[in-house]
DNA sequence: CCAGACGTTGTT
DNA sequence: GTCTGG
DNA sequence: CCAGACGTTGTT
DNA sequence: GTCTGG
């Protein structure tokens, strides 16, 4: 699944890639946790369908919720059954989002076993997770505030990743990442994007245990530990 | 009809 | 055990 | 995802 | 808001 990623990419590097209207400053991020902020992506509609990007909150509040607590258990969503989740059918027609990504962690193993691992693409090149946004309107002290919200969309995990973990993020770059963004797009081109994910290589490497907390942050963490940092590379594709 | 839930992962 | 915070 | 808290009354 | 359970 994903409950943790890094985004350490210059923002330069980001905005020629995706090709976001904005030129936001983004310090390296070695440890986005849920309830944090994380820049995702949107794109507006028609005539001039701008892509953006702004930071939100990951966890997802839906509209309706009575309050936030139900957003620690909405930080991903089965792209399986999205259509048919009242948490998720409206946003996964009407408000698609992308969140800008370049590793992300899996835990393997039980007890004092447990192994966090960073995982990235061969090439280092960033990347977007499909997601689903909403937002939610907080009221406290007569005062009502918006607040948007992210999840992250999972699937099944691809031969490499399952070595670690059953659920993967969904990774979308090139067309299938502009058919997902596209407020325009049918639900059969949304579907298709899900499916549609591209063939890059990704890696695994194991990394220090102090990603565990979410208060740290800092470069140490996506660097490969232990005696078997090789090997773990079998070139298998996403999704 | 109304009331009440609405989610994911892994089982540390 | 279960919920909240990061 | 993991780490850490988890409660009340009433105020030294 | 929308769906499920009763």
């Amino acid at each position: 699944m994903c409950g943790r990623y890094t985004l350490t990419t210059p923002a330069e590097v980001l905005h020629d890639v995706f090709g976001f209207v904005e030129r936001p400053n983004l310090p390296a991020r070695y440890n986005i946790a849920p309830s944090q902020e994380a820049p995702v992506m949107r794109q507006r509609r028609q005539p001039k369908g701008e892509r953006t990007v702004q930071s939100l909150r990951w966890g997802l509040i839906p509209s309706w919720a009575k309050d936030a607590r139900i957003a620690s258990s909405l930080i991903n969503a089965r792209a399986e059954t999205l259509s048919s989740r009242p948490a998720f059918a409206k946003a996964l027609r009407q408000r698609r989002c992308a969140a800008l990504a370049d590793g992300f962690y899996d835990w393997s193993g039980e007890g004092a076993a447990r192994q966090p691992y960073l995982v990235t693409r061969r090439d280092g090149a960033p990347f977007a997770f499909a997601g689903l946004w909403d937002r939610w309107i907080e009221r406290r002290d007569g005062a009502a505030t918006p607040v948007d919200t992210f999840t992250i969309v999972t699937t099944a995990a691809n031969e490499l990743l399952r070595q670690l973990h059953p659920r993967m993020p969904v990774i979308l770059t090139g067309a299938a990442l502009d058919a997902w963004l596209d407020p325009e797009s049918n639900p059969v081109r949304i579907a298709a994007a899900l499916r549609g994910a591209p063939s890059a290589a990704l890696r695994y490497v194991p990394v220090s245990k102090r990603v565990n907390s979410a208060r740290v942050d800092e470069p140490e963490l996506a660097a490969p530990v232990g005696p078997e940092t090789v090997g773990m590379d079998a070139g298998a594709s996403i999704q």
